[in-house]
DNA sequence: TGTCAGGTCCTCA
DNA sequence: TGAGGACCTGAC
């Protein structure tokens, strides 16, 4: 990878595996929109970056080799060689090398893991729409102004101490429906109890997993994307609707209870389940499989 | 109008 | 343990 700086800008040559579609629509993140001209601008650490592909070149645009170096450089995990990560998936199985190939551009985000429990709190029983929308409700009334991009003013994602200004009521105004009193008592917990999420990146994936269940709102699926997402267990195996559906159409699972449909994931994938996960949940759910 | 969506919680056997 | 129902919301 070759890393070029310009006017307000980081451009990135020769990388492998990198699209920002896949990687923006994958389903793990929410705070990414695509702007009309295909490319997507978002909010990380206080800084708002816009990502786009021009041929061959990844430019990273309103930055500069500073922010790429602290924030972006680990944000898109660009240390880690997701060709041997896609070669050793590929040769597990025919459909897996297929969802490789189809998502060859994914690469799993390094995000914040107190964003990424609010946010997959809120992701229950709801849709993508609903989801985005809520968390940028709860940005703009609790987070910080950051400033302005193409004309649009954009927030950070609201800090526990932040957050805990909402009421219930509240809340439920920023349209999180009945997560918000989940979303409310979490805050709280994290508060009172003086809890470091930052604690939770050092916790092995099972610790990991099983505390973060002890927050309300949090269930088996929930936990693993946020150990997934935020704290980089990247065993862990997500297993919703989709992930059951691409299970019983490739694997020949049976009609298994979803916390058995977890562990035959995680038996099959072991240490890389949680990027199987995604490749096989981007394929399926493009390709409507087994809907 | 009814169903459903990237689940979780609660209740009851 | 496991099954079954309720649950905000809004798009079809």
């Amino acid at each position: 990878m070759i890393i070029e700086e310009r006017e307000n800008q980081i451009v990135l040559k020769e990388v492998d595996d990198f699209n920002p579609v896949h990687i923006f629509d994958c389903g793990q993140c929410f705070r990414w929109t695509k702007e009309n001209d295909g490319s997507y601008t978002g909010v990380v650490k206080g800084k708002i970056l816009n990502v786009s592909k021009n041929g061959q070149e990844i430019v990273l645009d309103n930055t500069n080799l500073k922010d790429f170096e602290d924030i972006w450089y680990e944000y898109f995990d660009l240390a880690r060689d997701y060709s041997s990560i896609k070669k050793e998936l590929a040769a597990h199985d025919k459909n897996l090398s297929d969802a490789v190939d189809f998502g060859w551009g994914i690469r799993i985000l390094q995000q914040d893991g107190w964003e990424m429990l609010i946010s997959f709190i809120i992701s229950s029983n709801n849709r993508i729409p609903m989801i985005q929308r809520a968390i940028n409700n709860i940005s703009e009334r609790y987070g910080q102004e950051i400033g302005e991009y193409k004309g649009k003013t954009y927030y950070s994602f609201p800090t526990p101490e932040q957050l805990s200004k909402a009421s219930i009521e509240d809340l439920r105004e920023c349209k999180t429906g009945f997560r918000d009193k989940y979303i409310f008592n979490t805050t709280k917990d994290i508060l009172e109890n003086e809890l470091d999420i930052q604690d939770f990146l050092d916790m092995d994936s099972a610790t990991c997993h099983k505390e973060l269940m002890k927050f309300q709102g949090v269930g088996a699926k929930v936990s693993d994307c946020i150990a997934l997402f935020g704290m980089r267990k990247y065993d862990s195996f997500p297993v919703d609707v989709w992930v059951k559906r691409v299970m019983q159409e490739f694997y020949d699972a049976e009609d298994m209870s979803l916390p058995k449909m977890r562990k035959y994931g995680m038996d099959l994938f072991g240490e890389k389940a949680g990027f199987a996960q995604q490749y096989l949940f981007y394929y399926v759910r493009e390709m409507e499989i087994g809907k």
